[in-house]
DNA sequence: TCTGGGGTCCTAGGACCC
DNA sequence: TCTGGGGTCCTAGGACCC
């Protein structure tokens, strides 16, 4: 008995969503942008054939865009998480041990698999979630999660294996981790891809053969377990459960700076009641609170940023309470005469609801009270749409300006937006 | 002109305690 | 000349992921 993990990633997942709508896109180069159009968020292969690096900023290849005529989408996450969902489903019909890992990834574990046709069952959901949802994947199997990865990145890479590849009892294992980047190992990032290769380690297979200590010593214990997951010892579990976050982020960066600090003020509002819905939605309440502003970090001259924190009196998920706080910090870290670029909101401290710690000043009938007001409010905005019901410190204007040009329809969300087929 | 928006975990170092 | 030896907790920052 052996446990073999899967990983099923879509392939270039915004690109594939935009071509199930529009069929015609096929084998066209197609791009996806970030939030505001700024950077290239995801590339068809034609795209990444161009040398059109992830994240690249947009502008910086106007022509190349213009030249090839590669066609680019604005981000459209409803799209994209619902099409997620679907890829997500039809997982579960082959296994109830799933972990969604991202947006376009799962993992799932066979936990008696007794050998054979590892690659053929592979296929078997690779067609079965192109056929249901029109999304391409790929498939890659090995004994650890790592190794699952590696075989998903090798089956992307070489079209031998059209999209399925199980290292578990490969013989060919070595030889095709001699083939992958040390950078395209899970848990390789950029620090480590440049500062590694000196050493003589350049490959996945340098990477599982090379002494414990070295990468004790440069890496730390996360190095260790990827080494050892290369060499098929499993340190990573399947994690799921229901995820409760232990931070919640919610900033922007703005087209156009923001310079004053009524505009600011109303930007950071609507963060903070964006965050406080995400902190009720998984029934938690933050203990601190921090607000940071800074200006374009790419320009040298009057770059400014700065944070501030509170801490909560006892934990909330009250909005107006957070939105007065927020605002306070903001005056602190304010400075007039900058052109602020990004701006947001992190909560921290996050615990559940089910164990507020009271004090004199936060007597439960006045706490109760307060929940039962962001309960309405969530059910009604979550019934009636985005911000039916909000805090008047969000202004009644949009805050400065968002680029959104080209985006799809929501094609399975909105009763509007459905698909029209003509006969 | 123009450079995303989320998250996680680990570690080093400082503050503080006895 | 020379400045204890532990601990713990917190925070900032660095590494990674998508």
């Amino acid at each position: 008995m052996k446990k073999v993990y899967l990983l099923v990633d879509c392939n270039n997942f915004f690109v594939s969503c935009e071509r199930v709508f529009k069929p015609a896109l096929k084998n066209k180069p197609v791009m996806v942008l970030s939030n505001n159009d700024g950077c290239v968020i995801s590339r068809s292969n034609e795209v990444k054939k161009f040398g059109v690096p992830m994240g690249a900023p947009v502008f910086k290849y106007r022509d190349l865009i213009k030249k090839y005529n590669i066609r680019v989408f604005s981000t459209n996450f409803t799209l994209y998480g619902d099409m997620s969902n679907r890829v997500m489903e039809t997982l579960e019909y082959f296994t109830d041990d799933l972990e969604i890992y991202s947006v376009d990834e799962a993992f799932f574990k066979l936990n008696q698999w007794t050998g054979g046709h590892l690659e053929n069952y592979g296929r078997l959901i690779k067609t079965t979630v192109q056929k249901w949802t029109g999304i391409p994947v790929s498939i890659g199997i090995g004994s650890t999660k790592t190794l699952a990865k590696a075989a998903n990145e090798l089956a992307k890479k070489h079209e031998e294996f059209s999209g399925v590849l199980s290292l578990v009892n490969n013989s060919r294992t070595d030889q095709l981790l001699a083939q992958l980047a040390i950078g395209d190992v899970w848990g390789i990032g950029r620090a480590y891809r440049q500062s590694l290769p000196p050493y003589g380690l350049k490959t996945a297979l340098d990477l599982k053969n090379a002494p414990d200590f070295f990468i004790k010593e440069k890496m730390g214990v996360m190095g260790e377990r990827t080494v050892l997951e290369l060499r098929g010892v499993s340190c990573v579990e399947l994690d799921h459960g229901p995820t409760v976050r232990k931070t919640i982020l919610t900033s922007r960066s703005f087209r156009d700076p923001l310079t004053s600090l009524s505009q600011l003020k109303k930007a950071i509002a609507k963060y903070v009641s964006r965050a406080a819905e995400k902190l009720r939605e998984q029934g938690s309440v933050a203990g601190s609170l921090n607000v940071f502003i800074t200006t374009s970090r790419f320009k040298k001259d009057n770059y400014y940023s700065n944070s501030a924190n509170t801490k909560f009196l006892s934990p909330t998920s009250y909005t107006p309470t957070m939105i007065a706080s927020a605002l306070k910090n903001l005056e602190k870290i304010f400075k007039p005469g900058c052109l602020y670029k990004r701006a947001g909101v992190l909560l921290t401290d996050i615990s559940s609801t089910d164990n507020i710690q009271l004090n004199f000043f936060n007597p439960y009938s006045e706490n109760k009270k307060q929940q039962r007001l962001m309960a309405s409010l969530d059910e009604i905005n979550d019934r009636w749409g985005g911000d039916t019901v909000k805090s008047a410190a969000m202004g009644v204007n949009r805050i400065g300006r968002y680029n959104v040009l080209k985006k799809s329809a929501s094609y399975t969300t909105k009763w509007l937006e459905l698909m029209v087929v003509q006969i």
